[in-house]
DNA sequence: TTGACATACCTAAGAAATTTAGGTATATTT
DNA sequence: AAATATACCTAAATTTCTTAGGTATGTCAA
């Protein structure tokens, strides 16, 4: 994950963001989908990516669908109603975060 | 630290920033600083900051100095010539950060 | 047709950062 | 005298991620 260890932690957040903007989706996919929106600048292995949709999965955030696709079985994850509320949890706490991180570090407006 | 898990991976940039505004500090003065900064919103416990203290200090990127005070004994940090151009690089990883995520997961214009 | 690469899922050992829960000692306040 | 603040520290456990695999099917070029 970028060789930034600021990366650390952010997974859950955007694992559940992207969900919500697409209904549903599947490991591999979301993989691809990161590396798509930030050109290659953002890599989520599938060894960090799996364990993170089994826990969210476990702590009722997501729920699953299996379809084949092409021959090839897809697992497919959704949010449940848990899990939309646990989104919006998350992307407070990164507001926070970066609302903080700016305090404390002083960033130059016009960054974030 | 404030029950955000995107905290993680943080501590050693707000060290650094810390240092490089403050000529030179001691373990116990920057948990304080912190605290003080983000109105107790953000608490660095001394088990993880002295690790970390230690961490960079292994690294080259801070030097130490010894001063008693009021009959008790202060360790001093301050940065050393690499840890100026580290947090130089700690804060452009933060920029990174923060700008990747805006973008990945379209934060509304103005949190940041 | 076979060998490489993409798709699609997974686990497990190890590393790294932090939490939790202590310990030591002196100074100050109640 | 006891509690709190100052000031340093460590070590076991937990969490999160990296690294390094494994399995299987589909596609495309040589």
């Amino acid at each position: 994950m970028a060789n930034n260890k600021l990366y650390k932690g952010s997974l859950a957040t955007i694992i559940l963001r992207l969900l919500e903007e697409n209904d549903r989706m599947y490991g591999y996919e979301i993989c691809q989908k990161v590396k798509e929106l930030t050109a290659g600048e953002l890599i989520v292995t599938e060894g960090a990516l799996y364990p993170a949709l089994h826990k969210l999965e476990g702590d009722g955030y997501l729920s699953v669908e299996y379809q084949e696709v092409d021959g090839r079985m897809r697992k497919y994850y959704l949010l449940t109603e848990d899990g939309v509320k646990e989104t919006a949890h998350k992307m407070q706490e990164l507001e926070a975060f970066v609302k903080q991180m700016k305090q404390l570090l002083d960033l130059k407006p016009g960054i974030g």
